[in-house]
DNA sequence: CTTGAAAGTACCCTTTC
DNA sequence: GAAAGGGTACTTTCAAG
């Protein structure tokens, strides 16, 4: 499941992660091999599934959700297809998370207004009892994994 | 604040969240622009902060840190510095949120161990009283905001 | 992993509607 | 003001060593 990776994967990886869009000859200055070498190490990052994706970041404010809450929602039963629907038509939520204890998703969603994120929350109340908290702010810039102290 | 996003501008965002290092000529086939309105289209939205960055996405557990987790932080008090410094050391912190409600925080933590996690949790601890869940999964693919239904 | 050549892409500038 | 077309530099890709 893990995969082997050097120091020179993990500096590849900080590069893509931090710009996803440098180009593999400037990416290979940084770590010291040429282009060539770079693109096959990317790639075989990519092939073994490593690197997943590359994404542009969007400003959720600027394209009109200035508010964010994180829902978490307790789940009575084992009925996941109404959630399972819910979250392919409500592209407000941005992320769930099925965790352990009490609450059993953990949700992040975004709402253009306060009617707005009350009438979601209604939506996921429907399936269970949902605990809300608005987000004043993120506190961290993106971030991925990065390589562990050896 | 809010940029004022027609529906080639939203379909130019969902084609670069879905696919960062899609080229500027695939782009422009994609949204019906020449390659030359296309990039203008785009600078204009990094220029306007609507598009943040891009980020390679990178799987968790392929590099060594199988175990996620929700913590949530309860912080007594307005001392922030302290877990200002925990962020600035700790990058298995992904991700933190500033929220309202009894839990300050929400935070998201990668771990490579049980144990591993247990000590972060004891540093985070040591700030004020935590409360910690297991990702089992992550049911959703990476998502952005998209267009409103208008 | 490196080098070197060919194809494709991005960028800048001018023209057009 | 916004989009299309053309020329140049850069990047990507693939061959061979």
């Amino acid at each position: 499941m893990t995969e082997i990776l050097d120091a020179t994967d993990w500096a590849i990886l900080a590069e893509v992660q931090r710009d996803g869009r440098i180009p593999l000859t400037e990416l290979g200055r940084r770590v010291n091999l040429s282009a060539s070498a770079t693109t096959e190490r990317v790639k075989r990052l990519e092939a073994a599934g490593v690197i997943t994706g590359y994404h542009a970041a969007v400003d959720l404010a600027k394209v009109g959700f200035p508010v964010l809450a994180v829902v978490r929602l307790k789940y009575p039963g084992s009925q996941h297809q109404p959630l399972h629907r819910l979250l392919d038509e409500r592209f407000e939520i941005l992320e769930c998370l099925r965790t352990t204890g009490d609450d059993c998703y953990t949700l992040k969603v975004a709402a253009a207004s306060m009617p707005h994120l009350e009438q979601l929350v209604n939506e996921l109340a429907r399936l269970g009892s949902t605990t809300t908290n608005i987000v004043y702010s993120q506190t961290l810039p993106y971030r991925g994994p990065r390589e562990p102290r050896v």
